[in-house]
DNA sequence: TTATATACAAACAAGAATGTATGTATACTG
DNA sequence: CAGTATACATACATTCTTGTTTGTATATAA
């Protein structure tokens, strides 16, 4: 049984790259070997050098696949402008949607939990970091630019440039979604983040 | 050249531990081995195997050499009654005094640059974040009983409870210390993180 | 002073893990 | 329908890494 059809070869590939996400979330990246990976997508390591360079390489696939795709739904719920709803509660829905992502969606779970505490972020991963950090800083524009609205519209309770109050907000939520991935039975931080950012919008509004 | 006095062996350790702390900053923790650890300390593998079980009880060693000081001491500073003192300065102050041991203390800053980016929490490794989790409990709770001395002083601008004021404040800061750690070349977060924290205060106080 | 435990260095053995090279059945192309 | 490229599986060689074992000079205890 060899020589499937490109489908089938497409098919195999993203099997490979489900497979390394499992690998990854068990056993940690470093310790994760093609072996491992081929085994959990039930190929050999012949399938995985024919579809990936190495290890890295099935790394980058998973996060352009299961990460960015949650940077960017984030990036444009913070973004539409909307005439119905006052920017505040825009932001608080957008982090409060990527919650909900991670709640519901497994992959993307997995996906924050590998990067967070199951990655070591050195040599060709350090790069990783910066692209990460350069998200932030899009997303943390966003937020300046809703709570320069909120500003505009009269909804603040405090006279802090929305620049500080952007990145307050950021480092809040960044400082969630760290807990909230090491929280893995849910008792401390899981089964209230909603709560949390209702409390830190509430704080801000007039 | 072998067998040194007790204070001799003892040197060995910890240089042990401190050319650990190097390989594990630049290599990771998985990539570092033994033999990169010894050669950078200036011995044999023999030598570390004498002084440490294996890899990990180094890791723990050095956790516990370099990292939890700096817990304990946030926690000391935070939950010291002072009169002269208002307890949401007390605060800044305490957030700002770790930036300020992460800026002059290398060892503190490298220690939370391997613990945050540089390890994999699998397996041996998954209790330390545990542990780390609850020691975060305790600072939290220190938190909060600043925040309702400051209620009791009528200090704060907003009613919510103290609970959800600590939890915000500990998840800002643990966003910052994140954010702190992984912008290594200091233009996004370091050069402006004790502003960041005076905006943070700023914002609850009446 | 002698015996013993100490603090390593050096050598050894075994297993992983990687990358590559080779084999091969079959889908597809001309 | 023949030839070729594809999509793998299998086999191989090499390099790392680890843990253990052995050796040994010397501080220290008796």
């Amino acid at each position: 049984m060899v020589r499937k059809t490109k489908e089938d070869a497409e098919l195999t590939k993203q099997r490979i790259i489900d497979a390394a996400r499992a690998v990854f979330l068990t056993r940690g990246v470093s310790r994760s070997t093609l072996e491992h990976i081929a085994t959990e997508a039930t190929v050999t390591r012949g399938a995985v050098y024919w579809h990936f360079k190495n290890k890295t390489d099935i790394f980058y696939a998973l996060r352009d696949r299961n990460f960015l795709p949650l940077i960017d739904r984030m990036y444009d719920t913070l973004g539409v402008r909307s005439d119905n709803i006052d920017p505040l509660t825009q932001i608080e829905n957008s982090l409060c949607d990527t919650i909900n992502q991670l709640n519901e969606n497994t992959e993307m779970r997995q996906i924050y939990e590998i990067m967070m505490i199951k990655c070591e972020y050195v040599d060709e991963f350090a790069t990783v970091l910066q692209q990460i950090l350069s998200n932030c800083s899009n997303i943390t524009e966003k937020i300046q630019m809703a709570y320069e609205r909120a500003i505009e519209q009269n909804l603040l309770s405090t006279t802090l440039p929305p620049h500080a109050l952007a990145l307050d907000t950021h480092l809040f939520f960044s400082g969630l979604m760290h807990m909230w991935v090491k929280d893995a039975d849910g008792s401390r931080f899981r089964h209230q983040a909603k709560a949390l950012i209702q409390s830190h919008i509430k704080l801000r509004r007039l």
